[in-house]
DNA sequence: CTGTATCCGAGAGGATACTG
DNA sequence: CAGTATCCTCTCGGATACAG
C-alpha cells in the first residue's frame, strides 16, 4: 500500500526506493554523511564532528551507509586499528543534491517564519 | 548543541532552519503535500489519497503544513462543513527542490543496489 | 464531513560498559 | 582506537471512539 493514487515519479518513490528514502531523511545519517565531506574521517573524528550522536546508533548508521554504497569503509590493519571512512561518487552526489534542499532552507526560512508569525497572529483573534 | 564543528550552510540548517527540516524530512508530511500537488483537495481527499496514515497524524500534520506556510485551509461555511487545502507557492518551492531528491533517487537507485549486492558478496567470502 | 481525544505498541535513538 | 552489547526512555504514529 501507501500512496496508490498519487501522481506518477512519487510511485516510483516509494516503493522501491522507500529505503533509500528513509535512510535519507533520518535524523543519524544526513548529519553523517556531511562529516566526511572534506575528506577521509576517522570514526572518532566522525564522532567528534556530529557530536550529539551516540557510538551505537553512529556505528549502526555508517554500516548502513556503506552499505548503500554512500561511503566506503578503510581499515589499515595496525594496533591500535586505523579506520576511516569516505565519501564516495554517490555520497556526493547525494550532499549535492542536498545542498538543493538546505538551500532552499536559507532561501525561504524568513518567509516561513512570516508565514507562522500571520497565522499566529490570526489565531489571537479570531 | 547539535553539529558544533561542522562546514558551514550545515550549521545554518542546524539551528534556526531545524524545526523547518525535521517537518520536511518525517515521513507524513511530504506524502500529505503531495496530495493537493494537482489542485486543492478536501481532507478526506487527503486521506485517501494518502492512506496509511491515521486521521490524529493527518489533522495534525496539515496544521503544521499550514502554521508553516505550506498549504492554506480554507473553510466554507456550510453544513456539512467543507475544508479544503490548497499548495502555497511556497509548498509548491519545496515540492519543486524534493522533484530533485526523487528524482536523484530513481537515477541512482540501480547504482545502490548494485553497491548493495556487491557489498553482501564481499561479506559472503571474506 | 471534519476533525479532536484517548490509548497503546513499535522502534529510534541516548547512555554506559565492556571487548579485540 | 573502533566498535559491540545491553538497557532504557521517549517520541512517532496507528486504531478507535466520539464531538461539532
Amino acid at each position: 500500500m501507501l500512496v496508490g493514487q498519487n501522481p506518477a515519479g512519487l510511485a516510483m518513490l516509494f516503493c522501491p526506493g522507500r529505503d533509500l528514502f528513509e535512510l535519507i531523511t533520518s535524523r543519524g545519517p544526513l548529519l553523517i554523511l556531511w562529516s566526511p565531506r572534506d575528506g577521509p574521517q576517522r570514526f572518532y573524528e566522525v564522532r567528534n564532528a556530529v557530536e550529539g550522536t551516540s557510538e551505537r546508533v553512529l556505528s549502526e548508521v555508517l554500516k548502513k551507509l556503506c552499505r548503500h554504497g554512500l561511503i566506503t569503509r578503510h581499515v589499515e590493519p595496525s594496533v591500535p586499528p586505523k579506520v576511516s571512512y569516505a565519501l564516495t561518487g554517490l555520497g556526493e552526489g547525494l550532499l549535492g543534491i542536498m545542498d538543493g534542499l538546505t538551500g532552499w532552507i536559507g532561501r525561504e526560512l524568513e518567509n516561513v517564519e512570516a508565514a507562522k508569525r500571520r497565522y499566529n497572529a490570526q489565531e489571537g483573534m479570531a
